[in-house]
RNA sequence: CGGGGUGUAGCACAGUCCGGUUAGUGUACCUGGUUUGGGACCAGGGGGCCGCAGGUUCGAAUCCUGCCACCCCGACCA
């Protein structure tokens, strides 16, 4: 049987779309610019969840939930805020429905409109210092260090799966913080634990660094972001951190007394990373054959496949995958044992690699006589013969290898298409046939920046944190520079 | 929201130009048998308001009008 899914090198894009739809990710529902996440696809975005839950309790974030629908009036009080999100926000103007007197189904009804209207939140900075104005009073209430896992509606005008949706899931973090210091300490230390998420746990490398003024987040006085290479040589944002200065505590009136009795306002931070993070995920990793995950992330990290012709002879070999099963659970591994008699062997080799279960144990009747199975690696697709006795240390060694070898893989491809550039033609021909980061000069101005990305349709992705001093000539006006700044085409 | 394309079985498509058998193929599904170390094979079977609504016609998947949805390319965005 044929291949399920196309070639990278033949349609990027209709790869992943068919990706993720063939390895039951996620699917388009009936509401435009929506998605169904389906349980496999939900699975790792839970793994995903309880990870960075755990990092974020462990720099001393707590968990809350704020509402859906925010005010309109809300949205009006920091101006930036308004107009970076004023062109994509759905809006509930009415609270009731009746039955059409044509009889025609439902109708909205005329009579319940609401006073003020709802907005369903595209993030929730303003709902959130809202409640903050109460939450503090005295500097004894900060830090304040808040997170929540929510949806959030985004009315884009064209989308695709995970990699933008009208509705996303995502976690955003709020803070609160005593002094600007303290507030850009926070902004800074979660970047670094999005970096630490992306690189040890998605096996993803990531460029950390600073978004220009036309990128920044809208109310924001200085957005981080980690920025991440996809296999197409596109960038990807997979996580941004904003140091909001006093901006939402002027526009909520978020004030607190401090030990000497004055009134000042807080300083904010808020970040976040959604399901946007699954795009990365497989474009990063994944190959012609299906998804590619990292250990860490995978739903199923060892699975072992029965070939047999007797029932006798599934007896065997289930009494070995049993034990195998106890032994690595009990090694913390998620394992299943696919004794379904439904389908055959080969055909589920296939499906599980088209799911990126890292690890494949085969156990068949040959395997019985000599004492061994045969384990496969997903990343590799190697096979290897291995001792009964010794399958469990090795596939609990092949695991961390196998974690290892994807972010180096991604590290090198990274490297690879990682160019320096010092003039404008190279720069547009670079683009052109190797796409990829570029590292170039830049005069810092706003409207070389949109020249650029009008021109080459690559953008400004961030000025590096590890940006090195460096005298140069920015490579459209020739003004001036004194570092490279990173330009890619992104998603 | 502008330009282009596509809507036919769960999925992928043919048929549409040029109207005329019972709308077809692959795959998936169901039954039986043989199979099982890389998506098995044979036989039989079920499944369609041909995107929706009008219109033309003796007759419409096919022609006309309107609408809707999805995909691709642009403008905007995590």
């Amino acid at each position: 049987m044929g291949k399920a899914i196309p070639n990278r090198s033949e349609d990027y894009s209709l790869w992943y779309n068919e990706l993720v739809k063939k390895a039951g990710l996620a699917e388009n529902s009936p509401v435009r610019g929506c998605m169904v996440i389906k349980p496999y696809g939900f699975a790792i975005w839970e793994k995903m969840q309880d990870i960075l839950d755990k990092m974020f309790k462990e720099t001393g974030h707590s968990n809350a939930y704020f509402p859906l629908f925010i005010p309109k009036s809300f949205f009006s009080k920091e101006a930036n805020h308004v107009e970076g999100f004023a062109k994509e926000c759905a809006i509930v103007t009415h609270y009731r429905l009746k039955n059409d007197e044509e009889g025609k189904g439902v109708v909205v009804d005329p009579e319940a409109k609401l006073e003020e209207e709802l907005i369903v939140r595209p993030t929730s900075e303003t709902v959130i210092w809202d409640s903050y104005k109460n939450w503090i009073q005295s500097y004894r209430d900060l830090p304040l260090l808040i997170n929540q896992w929510a949806n959030v509606v985004r009315w884009e005008m064209r989308t695709r799966l995970f990699l933008r949706t009208a509705e996303f899931l995502w976690q955003e973090g709020h803070t609160a913080h005593a002094t600007s210091e303290e507030a850009q300490a926070e902004t800074k230390q979660m970047l670094e634990v999005y970096a630490d998420f992306a690189e040890n746990h998605m096996g993803l490398p990531v460029v950390k660094g600073i978004k220009t003024e036309s990128e920044r987040f809208a109310g924001a006085v200085e957005t981080y972001c980690i920025e991440s290479m996809m296999q197409d040589g596109k960038a990807l944002q997979a996580g941004t951190s904003h140091f909001l200065g006093q901006n939402f505590a002027k526009a909520f009136d978020v004030k607190y007394a401090t030990k000497e009795g004055k009134e000042e306002f807080v300083w904010g931070t808020s970040w976040g990373v959604s399901t946007r993070l699954m795009g990365a995920l497989i474009m990063a990793h994944s190959d012609d054959d299906g998804l590619v995950l990292p250990p860490k992330l995978a739903p199923i990290q060892v699975v072992i496949v029965p070939i047999y012709k007797t029932d006798e002879e599934l007896a065997r070999i289930a009494e070995l995958a049993d034990s195998y099963t106890k032994e690595l659970r009990s090694k913390g591994v998620s394992v299943q044992f696919d004794k379904r008699e439904t389908h055959k062997p080969g055909w589920k080799f296939a499906e599980y690699e088209l799911k990126g279960v890292p690890v494949r144990i085969a156990i068949g009747p040959k395997d019985m006589e000599n004492g061994t199975v045969e384990i496969a690696r997903r990343d590799t697709k190697e096979k290897q013969t291995i001792n009964q006795g010794d399958a469990v240390g090795f596939v609990y060694n092949l695991l961390d290898e196998i974690q290892q070898n994807i972010f180096s893989k991604a590290l090198n491809f990274k490297k690879e298409n990682t160019h320096r550039v010092d003039d404008y033609e190279t720069f547009k021909k670079v683009l052109e046939t190797k796409g990829g980061f570029i590292y170039a000069h830049w005069d810092g101005t706003a409207e070389t920046e949109a020249k650029i990305s009008e021109e080459t349709k690559a953008t400004i992705r961030c000025i590096p944190l590890d940006q090195k001093q460096e005298e140069g000539k920015c490579i459209y006006s020739g003004k001036p520079s004194k570092g490279r700044v990173l330009f890619a085409k992104a998603y």
